[in-house]
RNA sequence: GCGGACGUGGCGAAAUGGUAGACGCAGCAGACUUAAAAUCUGCUAUCCAUCACUGGGUGUGCGGGUUCGAGUCCCGCCGUCCGCACCA
């Protein structure tokens, strides 16, 4: 045998294995299997061209987990699929002329065979693509069973227009006012909209979140956050022009504090009162010009226009407030309107002191009662309530209870509950996504597409030169006729929100009827999600409509499932150096070479910055692909790169010398499979030390891998590779050896493989049962122990393990090095930890 | 402003309140080699003392506290990152 056939060949290797593994179906999920079900899920990527170090280090996690679960006896469902629907599919049209559809497909065919160059043990015959009429057409179908529900609805509504590309812009796409394609200045138009009801599940969606107790306490304070709760008394003020202004409040209790109320630029009566009032028209106008931006919400003074008009306080009919439009007031929240209690909040206070309207202390901070508030700084802490009649002496909580009471009672006003999650728009004015399946009749309004006739599917013959919607534009698409009537009429133009694909994608993984979108009874085998696994850039919508799909279709009896992810894990990213030129343009990892301790621009061979690790982006050019590095270094150096030195949920810095590491270690256990010898002579169990590493080594692995610690195993792994190196032959050591192949197996699959076929192991590794830690042989019979003086380590003994206190005590003191530390100074106590430590205390 | 996470060697990081720095990377020294690659061995927080063996001090962002004992628990700061944000 010659030197390099020692070597282990990961080119060879990966892809016999991966072909075995397929022909053998090996990963495929048995819906009817009796074994314990496993779901193992990571967030389908969308297809945007290639793979990249985030998707590998995503995957490898999920796989290890899903590969370690079969080993231990579950049936695992570990699928994949596309989240094919999109913008940056519409945008290739545009600028390359490319077909969305052709654009994406051939994406998802590379990204396809990179993700299988990789060796995730995926159930391939489960895969989906959302762009697919076989899965938007069921997707169809459940916008109907909803609609049927009464969870859908069409409302005209404010939205943010692009006027050169003719279409709605999502909020994170204008920025500064701006469309982020066009640059052009954004405009509000009103449009009919389809919406979800997901305000109706508000209530569950937030209880909810205190039963999942295996997800990020962060990512459920964002959902929290979001769904945003608040209690207090939505109540209305006479206005002198006959009208009503309608409040909401979360602090009834300082309704003797008011001294002004206020509403929104965009409020009904802001609207009729700027109809003959250019000054409050322009005023109006400069409120919706200004961001949203943080910097400027905090520089952004209150300013105010006084209508003139005053409202009478319910409590008081002769005390009036002034009314005015102000620009800290949002439509979007509430009722658009407030009344100002500046004594109490800072917003408030700050438009207060600057139009010189009346600050009156009603909570007092317990020393200072004084109707008089001085100073710019509101008070909103505890306290009890002052200067307010019948609320006096009372704390905020009854007060705000008074207060409800009475408005209840006078009905003046009830105590409510407002939300900051609205209704769900999923309208878009786009040709790539799933056409909602409406039709238009002169006669009978929006009616449903008759359910014999879905999937609703996209025309073929599109054109992008145009700006616009082109299924709006497309000659023949739309017209089709009334299901009810017969007569000619209108498709629905607008293609669903594409994160209604994704709030279903992990049934249809779990269950692929043909006639219907998933089976409820199938479902029920693999649901909840086990352990799903994506970025934390999900925490709030993707995860919230999932949710919120999950309890819609179980409302109406589809499902039997009330949480959908039991468990989810964030992970960090990958990340990189990054390196600059000294005229500030950004450089490639591959354009430089480091020179002494200085780096280089390989070209010009200037000197060049090496800057912060951050997020691989292809602005800072500091992206590695990972398919040259599995070309040079085979799948499992990445996939043991991808799990080693960073905790999952911390960032990962990707480093040359680091993927190096990883292919040493795939070689070196590649060397120790070798070490193995069948007919080496000498009895089982001879060789306690190297059994007591392994069986601690076993149970490290297998808590560590359970709870996602992959950087702790990857530790106790290499641990057990120094030990096995470092003892005799024996049938022990073939023990181990099999053992260290056995657990790397999650990690580096096609090395295990390889090496399980060179032990004689039996089958395939992926079906092999994971090894079993013995924790009889685990326990050292030898502890060292650590002996403190008045807590100071001064000496380490090594004594039997279990030893009595007191002999541990006596030991201790007998050490020369504690007798020189105590130095004849009587010896007051003497804590003994048993098998750990002995402190004395002079 | 609100909420969350984090702060440990040159770097990534370990550490049920009980020997801080396991393991990896980088570095240094050595072995093998004509040489290189590969591989192997040893050292590698810091300061002081010592020819050396070794001994002692300091050390987990800063300041306090609880405890026989604190990286870990409590209080108060400082800093970094992330999310949300004029939410009434």
């Amino acid at each position: 045998m010659t030197d390099t056939d020692k070597r282990f060949n990961p080119l060879a290797a990966d892809r016999k294995w991966q072909q075995i593994w397929e022909e053998s179906e090996t990963f495929r999920a048995d819906s009817a299997s009796d074994k314990p079900k496993r779901y193992i899920l990571e967030m389908f990527p969308y297809p945007s061209g290639r793979i990249h170090m985030g998707h590998v280090r995503n995957y490898t996690m999920g796989d290890v987990l899903a590969r370690f679960e079969r080993m231990r006896g579950h049936e695992v469902l570990h699928p994949m699929g596309w989240d094919a629907f999109g913008m940056p599919a519409e945008n290739a049209a545009m600028e390359k002329g490319v077909h969305p559809g052709r654009w994406t497909r051939q994406n998802i065919a590379t990204m396809r065979d990179q993700l299988k160059r990789l060796g995730f043990a995926f159930d391939w015959s489960r895969e989906l693509a959302t762009c697919e009429p076989d899965y938007y057409g069921h997707e169809q179908a459940l916008f109907l069973d909803m609609m049927e529900a009464g969870l859908v609805y069409r409302k005209e509504s404010a939205v943010n227009w692009d006027p050169v590309d003719m279409t709605v812009l999502a909020n994170e796409q204008v920025i500064d006012g701006r469309g982020w394609r066009s640059g052009a200045l954004v405009e509000k138009r009103n449009l009919n909209q389809w919406f979800l009801k997901i305000t109706d599940f508000a209530e569950d969606l937030l209880a909810g979140l205190d039963d999942l107790k295996d997800w990020p306490e962060k990512v459920r304070t964002m959902q929290e956050n979001w769904i945003g709760k608040s209690q207090g008394l939505t109540f209305d003020f006479p206005i002198d022009n006959g009208e009503v202004i309608t409040v909401f409040s979360t602090r009834p209790d300082t309704i003797y504090g008011a001294s002004f109320v206020a509403v929104a630029a965009d409020h009904p009566l802001a609207l009729k009162l700027a109809e003959d009032n250019a000054a409050l028209t322009e005023f109006a106008e400069e409120c919706r010009r200004t961001g949203t931006a943080a910097a400027e919400i905090e520089t952004q003074e209150k300013r105010g226009f006084d209508t003139g008009l005053k409202a009478t306080h319910p409590l008081d009919p002769n005390w009036e407030l002034p009314v005015y439009v102000a620009n800290f007031v949002l439509m979007g929240y509430g009722t658009g309107a407030v009344f100002g209690v500046p004594a109490h909040d800072q917003r408030d206070l700050d438009f207060a002191r600057k139009y010189d309207l009346p600050v009156k202390r009603v909570v007092s901070d317990g020393d200072e009662t004084a109707p008089e508030f001085a100073g710019d700084e509101a008070y909103s802490g505890p306290g009890s309530i002052v200067n307010s009649d019948f609320l006096n002496g009372l704390s905020i909580e009854d007060a705000q209870k008074a207060v409800i009471d009475r408005a209840e009672t006078e009905g003046w006003g009830k105590g409510s509950t407002v939300w900051r999650l609205r209704d769900w728009g999923v309208s878009r004015q786009r040709y790539w996504g799933t056409p909602i399946p409406i039709i238009h009749s002169p006669d009978h309004g929006p009616v449903p597409v008759p359910r014999d006739q879905l999937p609703v599917t996209l025309p073929e013959d599109i054109d992008f030169d145009t700006p616009g919607n082109p299924l709006e534009r497309h000659p023949t698409w739309k017209h089709t006729t009334c299901p009810i009537s017969g007569k000619p009429a209108l498709r629905e133009t607008d293609t669903l929100d594409t994160f209604a694909d994704s709030s279903w994608y992990f049934l249809r993984f779990a269950s692929q009827p043909n006639d219907k979108p998933f089976d409820k009874d199938e479902i029920a085998q693999w649901l909840p999600v086990a352990q799903y696994i994506g970025g934390v850039e999900h925490a709030i919508l993707h995860l919230l409509y999932a949710r919120f799909w999950t309890r819609a279709l179980k409302s109406i009896g589809l499902l039997d499932v009330d949480e959908p992810f039991a468990s989810l894990f964030t992970q960090g990213m990958v990340t990189h150096e990054t390196y600059q030129m000294g005229d500030g343009s950004w450089l490639s990892p591959d354009e430089v070479r480091k020179d002494g301790s200085d780096w280089a621009h390989i070209e010009s061979g200037e000197a060049v910055e090496v800057g912060r690790v951050i997020k691989m982006s292809k602005s800072k050019k500091n992206v590695i692909d990972p398919e040259p590095i599995v070309d040079q270094y085979g799948a499992d150096a990445v996939r043991w790169f991808m799990l080693s030195d960073s905790p999952p949920e911390r960032d990962l810095p990707w480093s040359e010398a680091g993927i190096e590491g990883s292919w040493r270690f795939v070689q070196r256990v590649w060397r120790i499979a070798q070490m193995a010898d069948a007919d080496v002579p000498g009895e089982a169990g001879a060789d306690k030390a190297l059994l007591r590493v392994l069986h601690q080594t076993i149970a490290g692995v297998t808590e560590d891998i359970g709870q996602l610690g992959f950087n702790k195993a990857v530790a106790k792994l290499y641990t057990l590779a120094a030990a096995i190196e470092k003892a005799q032959p024996s049938p022990d050591r073939n023990e181990a050896i099999r053992s260290l192949v056995l657990m790397v197996g999650p990690m580096t699959p096609h090395l295990a493989e390889e090496a399980w076929a060179l032990l004689g192991g039996e089958g395939l590794i992926a079906d092999a049962a994971w090894p079993l830690a013995d924790m009889a042989v685990a326990v050292d019979d030898e502890v060292t122990i650590a002996v403190q003086v008045k807590g100071k380590l001064r000496d380490t003994i090594t004594v039997a393990k279990g030893l009595p206190k007191q002999e541990m005590e006596a030991l201790a003191l007998a050490s020369e090095k504690v007798q020189r530390s105590i130095g004849g100074a009587e010896v007051r106590k003497v804590i003994v930890v048993p098998d750990r430590l002995v402190n004395i205390v002079v």
